[in-house]
DNA sequence: TGGTCCCCTTACGAAAAGGTAAGTACCGCA
DNA sequence: TGCGGTACTTACCTTTTCGTAAGGGGACCA
C-alpha cells in the first residue's frame, strides 16, 4: 500500500525532485496548504475537486514521509489533524513557481480548458 | 498505444506542466537535448542508461506532439533522424531549473544514491 | 555470406497507479 | 433514534505505465 521504494539512483536533481511531486493531487496538496498555511483534511478534500479519501490519505502520508509535509494530530473526540508544509515544502513550492508560471502560459497559448488558474 | 487524451480540464499550471513532463524518461531527454543541442536517436539511446527503444520512441512522439521537440527526418539510407527542442522546450527547461536545483540539494542533504547530479 | 548499424513497430505481460465502495468508532444535534 | 461530521482503512477492480522480446529492410564492412 505504501510507495514501494525508489529502485536504483537518482540520475539528476530533476529525476529526484519529479519522485516527490509525481502523483495525481500532489501538486494541488502543495499549492493549497501554501496558500492556507494551515489545512485540516476535509478541508483539503474539498480543496481538491474530485479527490477520494484514500488517495488524499495516501498521497499525504507519503509527503510526510518524503518530509514536505508536517501532520499534527490533536487527540480529541472528534479527531483533529492538521496539515502544514515543511521548510521543504516550502522550497519545494518555489522552485515550483517557475513551472506553475510556464503551464500557466501555455494553458493560455493554446486555449486548452481550465478550470481556475491562479 | 499514443498517449491517451487527458480528460477534464486543468486545475492550475502545475498540472498543465506536470502532465507534459511525467513520463519515466522526459525530464532526461530535455535535459539532454538542451545539453547537446541536437541528437539522433541513438544518441540520445546511449545517453539514457537503461532505456529501451521503445520507450524512448514513445516519448519522444509524445513530447512531438506536445510541441516541445522538433523531430526532423532525413530521407537516407541508413535513415537518420534528429531531435531537437523547440521554444517551448527551451522555456519548459529553463522553467525545470530551480525544481532540478531543488532536487540537487535535497539529494546531497538526504545522502541519497546518484549517479551524476549535475 | 554473415554481421552490424539505423530507427523504429508490434505483441505480450507485469507492475504501478488510481477509482469505488464499504466499514470503523466516536460524538453532537434534532 | 437516526443522521451527519471527523479521519481514516480495507478490499476489490480497472486503467495506465513500463519492460521484454522479436522483427523489418536496406546498406556498409569483413
Amino acid at each position: 500500500m505504501a510507495k514501494p521504494p525508489r529502485t536504483g539512483p537518482y540520475i539528476c536533481g530533476i529525476d529526484a525532485a519529479l519522485d516527490v511531486v509525481s502523483g495525481k493531487w500532489k501538486g494541488l496538496i502543495l499549492w493549497e496548504l501554501d496558500a492556507h498555511g494551515v489545512r485540516r483534511f476535509a478541508q483539503l478534500r474539498r480543496g481538491l475537486p474530485g479527490v477520494s479519501e484514500k488517495m488524499l490519505t495516501q498521497h499525504l502520508r507519503e509527503m510526510e514521509e518524503d518530509g514536505l509535509v508536517h501532520r499534527e494530530v490533536y487527540p480529541e473526540v472528534p479527531p483533529r489533524v492538521e496539515y502544514s508544509l515543511t521548510e521543504d515544502g516550502r522550497t519545494l513550492n518555489q522552485a515550483l513557481a517557475p513551472l506553475g508560471a510556464w503551464g500557466t502560459e501555455r494553458v493560455r497559448r493554446e486555449g486548452f480548458e481550465s478550470v481556475d488558474v491562479p
